[in-house]
DNA sequence: TTACTTTTGAGACTCAATCTCATTAAAGGA
DNA sequence: TCCTTTAATGAGATTGAGTCTCAAAAGTAA
């Protein structure tokens, strides 16, 4: 847990960002689990464990880390945006059940080296990108 | 232009639904164009128009559109979705600039199969997916 | 034409997320 | 340690895409 109190001092230092209580404690909640929450699932959980952390600041922390990558963000297009600590998972992208609402996480090198040359056929210079597979997982088929 | 009349019609029929105007107007409007537009767009274009339909209806006839195959729904994750029409559009998925907001489309058979072999492994019956590239164009990088 | 059922429209409502602004609290000197 | 400066926080208002409600209007089949 040290590593990640350090973890988060350093990566706001290197914004020019104060390390604040607050930021602590939205930071260790999303360390937690290796889920895929939305903001008000952490918030609440914040909440209900008798820390005070306000709605607003708990967005914009989420935002930080996720602007520091210390935090992965999840758009599955519900409206809702998921978050995932990337304390020691490398990337990898999304298949998700869209009956039970599991999501499981793939990695595949061709996949991303052929993202590669696409980008380089438009002249993109890729930033991002989003994978999402949606269907139905085997307990749900 | 009649043949998108045909297909709508078809289309409603097969689901046992009614044809109405105002759903041949959204259809209409949403076929005019090759963009990749969002509902609010689609309303303000059918209402300056000086054609009245309402955007609680602009909204449901998009939704049947998109179950029947008609319109394809986009979903970027910035919390609007876009809608194309597949009138003789093959699939395929898009790389997005965020700088100025240009769409390409592109489609590569390798990533679908290699999709289909992730599926696989998984033991998923996919249903759709989401494949984006973000990043800078040619004209803004 | 009638009888039945679906669709529509206007505006209220939802819900995630953002904004406002007065108050509080880091951080770096002196 | 105490100031001073400036960023961060909290409470609640606001936004904005999208959905819901329900009475009125309009397809559809007989």
């Amino acid at each position: 847990m040290a590593k990640n109190v350090q973890l988060l001092k350093d990566g706001l230092k290197n914004e020019g960002l104060r390390y604040t209580s607050q930021r602590q404690i939205v930071w260790d909640e999303i360390c937690k689990t290796d889920d895929h929450r939305d903001a008000e699932e952490i918030y609440f959980k914040i909440k209900t464990s008798g820390q005070k952390v306000s709605r607003a600041t708990v967005y914009r922390t989420i935002d930080v880390l996720v602007k520091n990558n210390l935090v992965r963000k999840l758009e599955l297009g519900d409206g809702r945006n998921r978050y995932e600590n990337k304390l020691d998972s490398s990337h990898h992208d999304h298949i998700v059940c869209i009956q039970c609402g599991r999501i499981d996480e793939f990695m595949d090198e061709n996949i991303e080296k052929l993202q590669d040359e696409i980008a380089k056929k438009y002249q993109f210079k890729i930033v991002r990108h989003i994978h999402q597979l949606f269907g139905l997982c085997s307990d749900c088929r």
